[in-house]
DNA sequence: AGATAATTTGACCGATTGGTAAACATTACA
DNA sequence: TGTAATGTTTACCAATCGGTCAAATTATCT
């Protein structure tokens, strides 16, 4: 007989275990190209190869799937965040966050297309989050950053806009790959594409943070 | 008795602008939130207060409706672009390039979606036009940077990523425009907003782009 | 005003949507 | 090994999807 749902959350077995990492999976493929409206449980599904109301086993509803795949990735998204260091110097501090967070947007831009659809969609499943854990990381990181403003080791500015020109700059090449590609051509878009971008961006974050 | 589709080309009414124009705003408010396969043909009736078979009396099908919005807007979303001028002395041509777009990201928010939306699924409907008209603007525009460069006016940097960053850094203000005001809090959503994103952007430009 | 062309609508179509029910198959464990 | 819990599938449902059609309505022009 079919479980009621709860004792899922009692004890997982192998094949919860398996199954679910191939149904998030799959649905991450499915999620960060079309959105949470655009996408169909029966893509994922057929992406996962699992029959449809195999997945419904797993996962409720496609909601559930969602917020099951948003929970799990979002505590890796803010990992560079939260790295971000005060006792380091600014310059190295800045220049290995710009790194880390492009080579996410190299490694996972499928998390990455994942939140850019969430927050075009107006982020109704992860507001709150935005305005709790997410704004009180980020005013911590601010204040980190002023202090360094204080002591004169960047340049006065605004702290907030600081960290979302990061964010842009580099999830920019995870967004917005395919204009990057086309514009940059085919031939530019190898390995050295991901060099070129992090050598700019450092280069224009440490020039233009360097105090007067 | 219904006319055959061609005739409309061949004469507008005044009915006929109307009612396009009413349709395509209506599928901008929805095709910018939703993305292209998220979007309903019902939603846009009801947004645009219009029968759903009078919208397909105008526009054959949801591609068409799609397509037509994507023209119309395109041509005025590269128009800052265009302005990028070669005479001009590189700080304020920069200056306002960045002041431009970020002007437009603030008056034209459901635009900016629109095409976000559209890369994030890989730009299925635009791939031809990023791979020509885009590709060739811009490279035109590397070449005047490059001129920059070569006079010692701006420090010595790959263009490409230049315009990356600038595009990405402005549109990040109506793409994630809820993440932003989420972290800012609502108290600074307000006007203030749009001036202290514009004065760090180009203090970061200005500052990252000066020569040694 | 009357004829004709243009516009609008309700009723409807087959395909796809998210999700369910129950029979069937497999696994884990005493 | 037996059996109860767990996992999978087929068949199905009502709602919604993109789109059609013919009838009804409105605008246009002589």
């Amino acid at each position: 007989m079919a479980i009621p749902r709860a004792a899922k959350t009692l004890r997982r077995t192998r094949i919860q275990e398996e199954k679910e990492e191939q149904i998030l999976e799959a649905a991450l493929d499915v999620f960060s190209v079309s959105g949470f409206r655009g996408s169909t449980i029966d893509q994922i599904a057929e992406v996962a190869g699992m029959s449809k109301p195999n997945l419904l086993y797993y996962f409720r509803t496609k909601e559930a799937m969602h917020r099951a795949l948003i929970d799990r990735v979002l505590f890796n998204w803010l990992e560079p965040l939260r790295a971000f260091d005060a006792e380091g110097n600014p310059e190295s501090e800045i220049r290995s966050y710009i790194r880390r967070k492009l080579e996410m947007a190299r490694d996972f831009p499928r998390e990455s297309r994942l939140f850019a659809n969430e927050m075009l969609q107006g982020a109704p499943h992860v507001l709150d989050m935005l305005k709790g854990p997410l704004k009180e990381l980020v005013d911590e990181k601010a204040a980190v950053i002023r202090t360094w403003i204080k002591s004169g080791k960047i340049v006065r500015c605004d702290p907030y806009h600081l960290i979302f020109s990061i964010w842009s700059t580099t999830q920019h090449y995870a967004d917005f790959d395919v204009q990057v590609r086309a514009v940059l051509g085919e031939e530019h878009s190898g390995d050295g594409r991901f060099e070129d971008a992090a050598r700019f961006l450092e280069q224009l974050f440490i020039g233009g943070l360097r105090p007067d």
